[in-house]
DNA sequence: CGCAGCCTTGACAAATGTCAACAAACGTGG
DNA sequence: CCACGTTTGTTGACATTTGTCAAGGCTGCG
């Protein structure tokens, strides 16, 4: 593995407080792969053989379930995605397919649990790890049970921009395709809440996106940092 | 606080494994209540003061944002709730009621972090049980955007026969309201999703459910343990 | 250029929510 | 134990939201 690549893993969170030699064993047993886009990384249901890096690129996670499929989140550097099921040793619940090309950290889940078990800074930063992707989730479906769809698009718009600088103008992170399934709707939903939204000022163009008048779109979309603010 | 309810939250596998010192020092600052029905807990966005424990009764997990409000979850004994905004030191992002009488263990989250530091048999259990709910989170967001209301009830039934003992006839367990809510729907939309079930051998009389024929019902539902397993 | 995939649009259908009315169940105080 | 009022559940009629299907335009790429 690159030095390069050694040293980003190194800053996470989750792996900056554990001692030396046990980052060192985890590293060893690793391999850093790069795959092209749409890549089926892992399938949910298989058994968790390894905890997952994104490096670079990014990574969809999804699910399915009778001839349906969802976007659950999107998984972007540098964060490590399906933590509790290598913890648990238990199956995936979410498939994952490279959405460019990405490049990718595979340790092996085994290897984590074992370090889990002798290194207690590690388990701590476990613990603040999935604490955090808790949240993240109550937040999703909070989303979902108390927003309709325009107002979902309204309070992601808002968050995009202020992830984007805050200015005016931004652009979308994915495709219109998948941020409509991730905001838990159709493509021609998504269409029609864009246009649903152009009395509060905002225009589209492609994925390019201008919020005229801001008070006045957080005014309907109501924003709240116990839904939206995704940071927490 | 009595020596049973001390015995009973020892066994709990978050304090299970806990050394003896650290688990009465935990215990010192605990104080036992028993609250009547319809009182209100803890409020969303308030900071995480303690850990909370049922010991008896149950309690309410539910949101609310823009004069709507949802049930997100129920909690029944012996089991904690909060733990994620507790580790975290952030703010609560669900408020908490309880539906009938109920005996509540409140542990300071000052307490809770400082154990949580020294020691490590804690912390990893710490680890486990927030993995747990992080991915029955998963599967209940998995629940909402991949099913139709209609779909929802109906494994909603085949997991509460299941957790019943297996029978044909069994008792819901919370109010239609709630479940409603629960389920992500209006209560108005629950009658008749219940009389939708009703060509599946589904028969209603108050709270006591009759499923005739499982196999007709499950064809239907086809439950999915990636989902509807909410052991796991 | 021509194909393939994505986005948009319109017409329509299905699902879900809202409002109002009423019945049934529940709890309280007499 | 009953009477009363409150809450919950049900039902119907209707509105809104969301999904489905089909068609066509646009874009990017070989």
């Amino acid at each position: 593995m690159p030095d390069s690549d050694y040293r980003d893993i190194r800053t996470l969170d989750l792996f900056a407080e554990m001692a030396d030699e046990h980052f060192t064993a985890l590293m060893r047993g690793a391999y850093v792969q790069n795959f092209p886009a749409q890549i089926e990384l892992i399938t949910e249901g298989e058994p968790s053989d390894f905890l997952h890096i994104v490096l670079a690129g990014s990574v969809d996670l999804f699910s399915a379930w009778n001839d349906r499929e969802t976007s659950m989140a999107t998984v972007r550097p540098i964060s490590t995605f399906i933590l509790a099921a290598t913890i648990k040793d238990a199956p995936y619940l979410m498939s994952a397919r490279t959405l460019e090309k990405s490049r990718i950290v595979l340790i092996p889940s085994q290897d984590v649990r074992g370090i889990f078990d002798v290194d207690n800074n590690f388990a701590r930063a476990i613990v603040t790890e999935l604490a955090q992707c808790y949240r993240s989730v109550i937040k999703a479906q909070k989303d979902l049970k108390l927003r309709t769809s325009l107002e979902r698009l309204a309070n992601y718009l808002i968050r995009q921009q202020h992830h984007a600088g805050g200015g005016a103008e931004f652009k979308l992170d994915f495709e219109k395709r998948r941020l409509a399934s991730v905001l838990g709707m159709t493509p021609e939903n998504l269409s029609r809440a864009f246009k649903g939204l152009q009395p509060y000022g905002v225009k589209v163009n492609g994925t390019l996106i201008t919020i005229e008048d801001q008070a006045d779109l957080r005014r309907f979309a109501k924003p709240n940092p116990l839904i939206d603010d995704f940071s927490t």
